[in-house]
DNA sequence: GAGAAACTACTCGGATATCCATTGTCCGAGTTTACCTGG
DNA sequence: CCAGGTAAACTCGGACAATGGATATCCGAGTAGTTTCTC
């Protein structure tokens, strides 16, 4: 079981994101530069995030990303969904149903115990992912960071955005 | 994020193992015979099993497998550890140091709070897995079955471990 | 007839191919801006 | 000097390759039981 990759760097992007002024945008060229990332593949990902909601778009000269909603209305789980989709991660292809001891079709109506198990500690990383908003980790960044950091990453936004 | 199928096919091969009698063994050939499995694939999950000592072998005629310890002691998490490997879901590539911005080395001693934040529900999500073991699995199964099907299970698997 | 050695049948175990999703890249679509031209 | 049109530059967006891990398979290694040969 892993995370892709994208799913790291769309979660960095989008607290880039969440620092730009108002009506600024970041394209996905200045956002790969900012972490020495491949521009085209970063893009697919930001892709994702749009069609997702996470973030809107705007094409031709000064165009770029910004996020599509506030950053405490934007949780890890929702970045994760958008990257990696909304499949479950136990994907239960119902071998009780076959062999010598198969089960007949009708006695499935309850789900396999071991799929709802897995199910049930899914669910639970879902909630655990839900309950962190994008804007916690950013206070916490900022909590950590030093103020020196801070201004710096500040003026190349505002520069690459300009 | 998605498990392997070979989480899924160890599972329920457990939950055959564990109701071996004392001192029988199932082959893999068997055991793939049960679930219409094929059977050199699911032999490979199995030495999964061993290496991490949920499960024993012996060779030669009459050999197979058997659980290496009581099914209250195995817990899902010891299954998917054993099959999908102990490395975390999120890979963090400490892209922080990267870029205009790049951090110090020397000022990264925290965690990246992002990779901290996935790490924490990583955490949770283990824990509900830990928590749930071979053994409730399986009451939970004999619970929902009907007595005819435990009778013809029980008998199918006499007969193979003989 | 008894014992030992060799043989055979059967099973695990690691090395070896194949396939598909993730990863990575490219070029066309669309939009803004700036410049150029004519009035 | 101003307005409109046109072209160019820049950005997104979806279609197109390459790579790595999951999936699937095979054959050698090892063991137990059996058979056979010899004493």
């Amino acid at each position: 079981m892993k995370l892709s990759r994208g799913v790291e760097w769309a979660t960095h992007s989008c607290t880039v994101l969440a620092a730009l002024p108002e009506e600024r945008e970041l394209s996905a060229e200045a956002l790969a530069e900012f972490y020495e990332l491949p521009s085209a593949y970063l893009a697919k990902q930001l892709q994702a995030l749009r069609r997702a909601g996470i973030v809107q778009s705007s094409r031709g000269k000064g165009g770029g990303y910004r996020l599509g909603r506030p950053a405490n209305m934007i949780s890890l789980l929702d970045i994760v969904r958008a990257i990696e989709g909304p499949e479950p991660a136990f994907r239960c292809s119902e071998i009780r149903q076959n062999g010598p001891c198969a089960l007949k079709k009708a006695d499935c109506k309850r789900p396999c115990e071991i799929a709802a198990a897995f199910g049930k500690a899914e669910q639970v990383f879902r909630n655990a992912l839900a309950a962190q908003t994008l804007d916690s980790l950013i206070s916490e960044f900022v909590g950590n960071a030093s103020p020196a950091h801070l201004m710096d990453m500040a003026g190349w936004i505002r520069e690459k955005s300009g």
